[in-house]
DNA sequence: TTGTAGGCGTTATCAC
DNA sequence: GTGATAACGCCTACAA
């Protein structure tokens, strides 16, 4: 393998010189730093990472550190996130995922520690609150779509729920609807509370009643193999004689059942039902017809504004944990009609 | 940070000796490698791989280059497969996508170079035929859900596109249907044409004749941003006097389209129309009411399979190109009713 | 069974 | 402006 010590040779300097002009130093002729620079591209050679970071103990390397997310069509918009902005950075991504298990999340931290990476970005696919099992390592951390269950120990970065529920709330009063339906996410999901609080107090803000509402739970139980209730759920809610003129649906995937159901009841969609989502997941709110009007989660955001943050937190050590939301945009498609 | 030394020091024993534990060598009194395991714990010392890089010259990593994956939800769970089979066999895995961007993918060939990766792994979002930069370098690379363009140049491994349309076209043809539509995948798409084909020729050897059938294209263009006619298509479909008794989708996503288009028209979901799909994708195929008959595409295994593919081509040196094929196994759900 | 010396590819230090 | 030399943490080779 060429060395910084062959291009020295090759271009009659020193391995100081050429380490100069590699990192880009002052203090080198211009005639100089052309010679060292044509004889690093005559012979191919690239820096060595490793030792590098021997010497300067950096790795420009961020560790991710996920549940499910690689593995969950939802959230990996959070991994391009990061990426882009690791690229844009000159730092690479070392990944691995727990698949759910805390002791796998024990050995990918001493995993990323013998990498020596400078931080890590603790990713989650859903929103929830979590355990890192960090322990007792202090590498520089940065959570995503996750919050610290022990009080704020760590800075968290996450979706605005709430403001999301409410913007589509409020879209559906201002168009009219009065009775409105609501499928509830799966309760251990952070989400679930969040938006159902949102619509809650967003509804009684407005005026309406209790009675108005009708509420129901779409799934539960354990993430990846929930009791499915949505289509029962819809087309029961359907069918009452004094049906709701929307629904909104926990997510954007549970709103397929929920056209399923509409149409199978012999309901227009959205002359007859209005529908809402939640997530704006594209692969399922394009593909709906009627598209889908619904709150477009932050992914992206959350990854490359978490790779940003974790990268001051590193470079100002500042590790003072507070958490930052960014806010879900309402994305306004042909699902809703108003009244 | 604490290295080798101090380790050694506090053991009381040389540098070399703690090497010899930790990389589990014999010649080693049980009782000097207890003490050297204690001072190991006790000063949580953790190997430095960038140090152990430098002088093995192998870094233990697979980089990963993908165009889109990471990005969308579809294959991801190429990348989970990788990834559980890295950790099962202590590799770790740098990750890095192009976003379709030839000069992206030259920078990242470099970064992966500069940490002297063992291989790479390159992968894309849809079974396709690219043309890596790799160019000079001879990094050990398998390509998983494509295929090189020039020649048998790097090995594949590839889903069975063929035999999955083959299966799913003689599971109708079995039960009775015999006229079929088909809503074809994006032609830009590899499998658009194997599936295709595995659909003409199964209903040709089957007796069926070309005015049976009933084939419409459902997208085309730039993947991303392609113009959509599938609703268009399955309504017009379903709408003819001598319509398909059933219909074959190009993929999963397409299918929530094609129930939609049903229902409108007021047929019922396997009675009237049966429908199957393509990928298994689990969150369309399980969310769709019925749920979705279709064919899995082997992801998982794909990833698997390829990172211990390079793996042994990395070990064995044997960079024999060739083309491996996974087969997609029918799943068989509740879209589908016998004649 | 254990230890010493040297070198991997860098960058830091300090002298020229 | 440039270079010799040491040092980073580890492993290999060889010696004791």
């Amino acid at each position: 393998m060429v060395s910084i010590v062959s291009v020295a040779k090759a271009a009659g300097v020193s391995n100081k010189t050429v380490s100069r002009v590699i990192n880009g130093e002052p203090h080198v002729t211009e005639d100089t730093r052309e010679r060292v620079e044509k004889a690093i591209r005559d012979l191919g050679y690239i820096p060595n990472m490793a030792a590098r970071q021997i010497r300067s103990s950096r790795s420009n390397t961020f560790g991710i550190i996920t549940d499910y997310v690689s593995t969950t069509p939802y959230s990996v918009d959070i991994v391009r996130g990061i990426q882009d902005w690791a690229n844009r950075h000159g730092k690479s991504i070392l990944m691995a995922n727990t698949g759910g298990l805390p002791e796998r999340e024990a050995e990918i931290w001493k995993m990323f520690q013998s990498h020596r990476i400078d931080g890590v970005l603790y990713v989650t696919m859903y929103h929830r609150v979590v355990d890192p099992e960090a322990g007792d390592v202090s590498i520089p951390t940065v959570m995503i779509n996750c919050r610290p269950h022990t009080s704020e120990l760590l800075p968290s970065i996450e979706p605005d729920d709430f403001q999301g529920a409410r913007d589509l709330t409020r879209y559906l009063l201002e168009r009219g609807h009065r009775r409105i339906g609501y499928i509830r996410l799966n309760p251990i999901l952070l989400g679930a509370e969040l938006r159902l609080d949102a619509f809650r107090r967003t509804v009684k803000e407005f005026g309406l009643a209790e009675s108005d509402l009708s509420i129901r739970l779409g799934m539960e139980g354990p993430v990846g193999a929930e009791e499915n209730y949505v289509f029962a759920a819809a087309t029961e809610m359907l069918q009452q004689k004094d049906r709701p003129t929307a629904i909104m649906s926990g997510n954007d995937e549970m709103a397929i059942q929920i056209y399923i159901a509409a149409l199978t009841s012999g309901l227009r969609i959205p002359q007859d039902v209005s529908i809402v989502g939640f997530d704006d997941f594209r692969t399922v709110s394009l593909a709906l017809k009627p598209e889908l009007t619904t709150a477009a989660l932050p992914y992206y955001d959350l990854g490359f504004q978490g790779a940003e943050w974790l990268n001051s937190v590193i470079s100002e050590e500042m590790v003072r944990a507070s958490r930052r939301v960014i806010s879900c945009k309402l994305v306004e498609r042909a699902s809703v009609c108003a009244l």
